[in-house]
DNA sequence: TTCAATGCAAAAAATTTGCATCCCA
DNA sequence: TGGGATGCAAATTTTTTGCATTGAA
């Protein structure tokens, strides 16, 4: 994962301080996505949590609060299930790499696409399409090291 | 949609070539994605192909079966549901423009990415990663007309 | 005519909701 | 202690599978 950004540790202060609960399963959740070093399923959330006996309802709620909040961001699903992972500002920008052998996704740190490239692309889209892009994402597909 | 490449009212005939069944639900099923001027959803098709009468079942099953066949891609999902859109060969090389109000997802033509750029860091995935790139999705997310 | 393809039903997988109980602030 | 959060069960939604029937070649 990134590294640049905010300190993703103060997430639970954060919470806490908009009069929210810190309950056992937010943490758990808020951990296993600092100590995911990529975009993870539900699914794989849940069994990082199996010791904590988090159930699979509070996953899915407890993510669903973290997106509302800004916290965590959907990273694009490749097959199916969705990815969470943490907001930009935690990890700093990034792209994704996605193996089309075995859909597991990597970070790829910083961003290789022009400024001037995108702006020339956010002026053409506004006016063009009347689209107003706030946001982009790269994604890599390929082979990863065990599948290619 | 893109229009560079081969000309997808062909893909019946490939079909046919390969001692498939042309039959109505598969037509139904490529001409709907032919029409549809972006990635469409199953239940998108479905809904268009309501006057022919077809199963949903068989628009999976369609779908399936042109993916298999590489005449069909998994366009990016931005919510849950899975878009289908023609293959690049009959698009042209393009990327999309996903609306973080309604979800709706349209088609930009061309590509802004140096290849240069491109190439640099292919080559520095392979080696630093062992993640060998054979293809790239670029992603404008922002607010559609409708929803700025 | 024949066997691949379809439709229907039902299963499986992924996600959301209702409600009684629990526990953080 | 009170009300927000959790867990369990059950409902929804999305996708896949089994099987008898149909229809393209």
């Amino acid at each position: 994962m990134a590294t640049t950004g905010t300190d993703a540790r103060a997430i639970p202060d954060l919470l806490a301080r908009r009069g929210l609960r810190l309950t056992g399963p937010r943490r758990a959740v808020i951990d296993a996505l600092i100590e995911g070093a990529a975009p993870l399923t539900v699914a794989e959330i849940h069994r990082r949590l199996r010791a904590a006996r988090v159930n699979l309802v509070s996953v899915y709620r407890t993510l669903r609060l973290l997106m509302d909040l800004g916290f965590v961001r959907l990273a694009d699903e490749s097959r199916g299930t969705q990815r969470f992972e943490l907001a930009e500002a935690y990890t700093g920008h990034h792209h994704h790499l996605v193996c089309q052998g075995c859909g597991q996704v990597e970070d790829v740190e910083g961003c290789w696409l022009e400024d001037k490239m995108l702006e020339a692309l956010n002026r053409r889209l506004r006016r063009a399409r009347r689209f107003r892009v706030l946001a982009h994402e790269l994604k890599l597909l390929g082979l990863c090291r065990g599948c290619a």
